[in-house]
DNA sequence: TGGGGTAGTCATAAAAATGTGACTTATTGT
DNA sequence: ACAATAAGTCACATTTTTATGACTACCCCA
């Protein structure tokens, strides 16, 4: 008996896209941030210690083109900008939840 | 206005540590494979094109601390090695499942 | 006019994940 | 006895991720 030789073999897992949005060392939490409040970049660098600029900066950038989150300039008072969750990105909510109970 | 500094900053996020067990490139292709069937060593380096020993021993390895996937020696005519889903590992399937529907 | 806030970029460095190829140990079929 | 199969390990190279710190540009307030 040699091992057998499954022919069904090797295309890619389709989840594994979906979870290429979902890592990186920010992603997760930024995710759970944006469900509750929009997101600022200087507030998130506070608010996620050990972070910094390039990190965030590339996290948001992948996120909003993964379009998890839509970046919004806020024409007012203090002009600034604003992350939020996208219809795709409330989605990736459950699945968080789901994998928090499997810890 | 300045940003507001939220307080209930920087815990990491409870998902995180479930997500890193799906993290790498194999993990999710070898759960789908054992989802099937029991997995064997030289069988998943001929299935999942693109691998290599390393790679797979050290996927394998890392699944079998996370408690995913248990290994077993089988003492029978051609002796050799089986790794089947746990508990743990089956619970992580449904996950991908919906994954996959949000790519 | 100068200091502080907001939102970044850029070059570079360090660390972690992946890949390559040679080698090992034990078992089995002929 | 010999070659092949199974299941790896090991040293090393390459690639990808993540971190550091300096710097830019714009607005706002006193």
């Amino acid at each position: 008996m040699t091992t057998p030789n499954n022919t069904d073999a090797g295309e890619t897992c389709p989840a594994q896209q979906a979870l290429k949005l979902l890592s990186g060392k920010w992603k997760p939490q930024i995710l759970r941030l944006a469900e509750k409040a929009p997101l600022r970049f200087n507030s998130l660098l506070r608010q996620l210690e050990g972070t910094n600029k390039q990190a965030l900066s590339v996290a948001l950038r992948e996120m909003e083109s993964a379009e998890l989150l839509q970046k919004t300039v806020i024409q007012q008072k203090p002009l600034h900008i604003e992350y939020h969750l996208t219809e795709k990105g409330m989605a990736m909510i459950p699945v968080l939840r789901q994998l928090e109970k499997l810890t």
